[in-house]
RNA sequence: CGAGAGGGUCAGGUGAUCGCGGGCGGCAUAUGCCGCCUGAGGAAAGUCCGAACUCCACAGAGCACGAUGCUGGGUAACGCCCAGGCAGGGUGACCUGACGGCAAGUGCAACAGAAAGCAGGGCGCCGGCGGGCCAUCCGGUCCGUCGGUAAGCGUGAAAGGGUGGUGUAAGAGACCACCGGCGGUCCAGGUGACUGGGCCGGCCAGGCAAACCCCAUCGGGAGCAAGACCAAGUAGGAAGGCGAGACCGGCAGCCGCCGGUCGCAGGGCUGCUCGUCCUGGCCUUCGGGUAGGUCGCUAGAGACGGCGGGCAACCGUCGUCCCAGAGAGAUGAUCACCGCCGCCGGUCUCCGGCGGUACAGAAUUCGGCUUAUAGAUCCUCUCGGGGG
RNA sequence: CGGGGCGUAGCGCAGCCCGGUAGCGCACUUGAAUGGGGUUCAAGUGGUCGGAGGUUCAAAUCCUCUCGCCCCGA
């Protein structure tokens, strides 16, 4: 199941700031009211927004290395949430956690690793949707 | 050719697909879409110094405290840089240096050693006296005791100049010559640190100031979450403690309000005193609100090139150029090929496969320092070997 | 952006200010008391003092640089 978030083809899509997660509050919500799922590589937290878009956040503590390794990790799990994005029923606010062993992982496990999590939160999120 | 010294530059490249931040323009204007331009470093790092800028009350004096510490120069400034001096290291090119003062004061030195900061006497050497033994005598030797001595032994990181001589009972800068070191003075060179030399003195005045300290110079405090504006919103709320008001004038003509003088209290972003300024109730504790937006925010002690001055750091002048501005924080992801390095295999000047390709990510902005770093490349110089 | 603290034996800590011997508790080893164990007693082993450099005759201690961890304020 496929749903487009915006006019154009799926696969090219943008993820501009209407997708993104920037503020502390959204994150302590779905963090304190959603569901979660876990990887060795990662960890996913779900939950409704009330609005037409998806958006996506991304924790990369002070754990997993110096400044260029978080950045790098933040950008490899940004580029795999945005080539998945049309995976998603728009109206939830995802948080995505990053593991140290992401650190060594290559993209493609990257990749993997978030297409499992969002195929088991999609059932859940669809008895909730049906449920609402 | 080998080994080395000093300095500079770069920080893999090309292509394809898909993306992100910012600016401009257009269409639209709830939000967006399209096009063009632009988008990490030599250290962006550590946050160790110095400044700009902003606010505090335009910020003064003394003490305290902190920092710096050879000389001259550069700079907006510096704990930085350049040149020089001195000391140490290296055959050399060169490198390193917290490099003012312990003949101002107060302190410190375990263990060993007789003795460790002012000298000191264990063994030894020498002399006097007493006694024993040997000897015909000259005397010799041993023990005890009282002195002299700093040559020798030995301890130590360090034992208070070195060598030679005079001298003496034995010795000693006690005296002499030279050398080394110190102080004073004069001359010459240098802006100066300092260097060279002459004369005189006195023979020694030890080490540690990254020990307290003294001297000289510098330093008001806080930091872009500085600070300014807009919007939204709460409670000029509660408890406790301390307290000092007086007078004059005006309004009012009951409560009271305004202005001034004197006094008092509190505060003034590390402490104390003074000066000065601000407030008029103040202090402490508890409680309440704020996590929106805009500006600051990138044209600057700016970059590059030419010319001129200077040994150099650097400065002057002319020309050209505009070079990131985020805010859960953009500057990327994937793939292919070519470079470079290593390993393995082959029909080993080549081909194929596999792996690696550093340190590291702007956050107010500059000038430095320090630390990390796969490699590539250029210039100058030194030493050794060989050849012409 | 600014400030503070810690690193010493396997573990938790003294010693640092004011420099010369690295010490305490638990743990470990051996021995004694017990039929055996625990407990107790006695003896013992064990430390590049986070790393590098410097000052000093001498550094865990003083100075400089650096690494790691933790905390606080705006």
């Amino acid at each position: 199941m496929e749903w487009s978030q915006q006019p154009g083809g799926p696969g090219d899509i943008g993820m501009k700031r209407q997708h993104r997660l920037l503020r502390s509050a959204d994150f302590a919500r779905v963090r304190r009211q959603g569901r979660s799922w876990a990887h060795p590589l990662m960890v996913l937290w779900a939950d409704r927004n009330e609005l037409p878009v998806t958006r996506f956040g991304f924790v990369v503590s002070r754990r997993i290395g110096k400044a260029v390794v978080r950045n790098r990790v933040k950008r490899r799990l940004r580029e795999a949430a945005r080539r998945h994005l049309h995976e998603v029923p728009p109206g939830w606010d995802l948080v995505i956690l990053a593991r140290a062993p992401i650190v060594q992982a290559r993209f493609a496990e990257i990749e993997n690793a978030l297409t499992q999590l969002l195929a088991r939160a999609r059932s859940w999120m669809a008895e909730r949707m049906a449920a609402a």
